[in-house]
DNA sequence: CCCATTTGGTTTCGTTTTGCAACTGATTGG
DNA sequence: CCAATCAGTTGCAAAACGAAACCAAATGGG
């Protein structure tokens, strides 16, 4: 299985997206929920399986995807001891695009008055809004912005 | 086809949890880039087509599955006409994942010097990273906020 | 108005991915 | 030492996906 090789840009999406490369990696049924359990506190393959409910096998394959793109690692214990998973600098950084998940999700995936849970800082807090913005200050949406592409063959300056 | 409830929960990720209902709507290796691609311009099918690469059956299926949860809608047209889609305000709210999943991109899938598309505003300047916030103004990340579950049984107050 | 082309799909069929359940061998805890 | 738990594997069935052929309704040039 997996003959030709493991983890390459799959070329079938735009090479030069950004928004492309990151789902390819993370653009899946349960990367993102696994990065959630992880922030969240998740360090062990059965906590990830019982946060998520995902198959084990497939959670086998998407940690070690995870792991080998550099967003998971398993950090090192004397030897013959279990190596729990921890997010990298990489995969932390991905905490707003989870922010931004969750607060989508706040605003459009429940009905008023239904329950759900909060982020909050440390003083328990609920976290405001992320909001684009340009560097004036102003709001910024996708009827104010706009996508410029690379010139095709410049790579550096 | 689609014998039964065409677009309920699936249940199977934790309903509490607003990230979960998000990646159950746009969890899959297109849906956010076809949003991204409405967001820039993509009106019709074979826009979206061309622009993705995604097999056209699938394209149909997603196309319906964002329409029937409300993140696009197909405008309407004199008699007879095609009908563009569009962003509905709920698509556009999703403006501020593209944007976290590009940036994420930008910092971690590239290269050092390998070109990449670039988000503007209207002066043409790059729009600013976009960092959770603390009402305070401080910085927040993964290790600095923690998520409150809702009391079960609480609905309403 | 006519006909060729394009658009927006649908259908069929083969491949891939996913899920489920049973199984295995280390690790741990009492 | 022994039972339970952990971290996976394996085998198989079900679902999702992709490629290509096909089709009817729009479009558009003459």
């Amino acid at each position: 299985m997996a003959r030709d090789a493991e983890g390459q840009s799959p070329a079938w999406t735009d090479p030069t997206c950004p928004v492309a490369r990151t789902a390819d990696l993370v653009g899946d049924r349960w990367s993102l929920l696994i990065i959630r359990d992880a922030m969240d506190g998740a360090r062990s393959f059965t906590d990830f399986q019982q946060r998520t409910g995902i198959a084990r096998n497939i959670l086998t394959e998407r940690l070690r995807k995870l792991v080998a793109h550099g967003l998971l690692t398993q950090v090192d214990a004397p030897s013959g001891r279990r190596r729990p998973y921890a997010l990298t600098e990489a995969g932390k950084d991905l905490f707003p695009v989870i922010v931004t998940l969750r607060q989508w999700g706040e605003r459009h995936a429940f009905e008023a008055g239904e329950a759900h849970s909060v982020l909050v800082d440390d003083n328990g807090t609920r976290v405001p809004d992320l909001l684009p913005m340009a560097t004036s200050g102003s709001p910024l949406t996708s009827d104010t912005t706009s996508v410029r592409r690379p010139e095709s063959g410049a790579t550096l300056t």
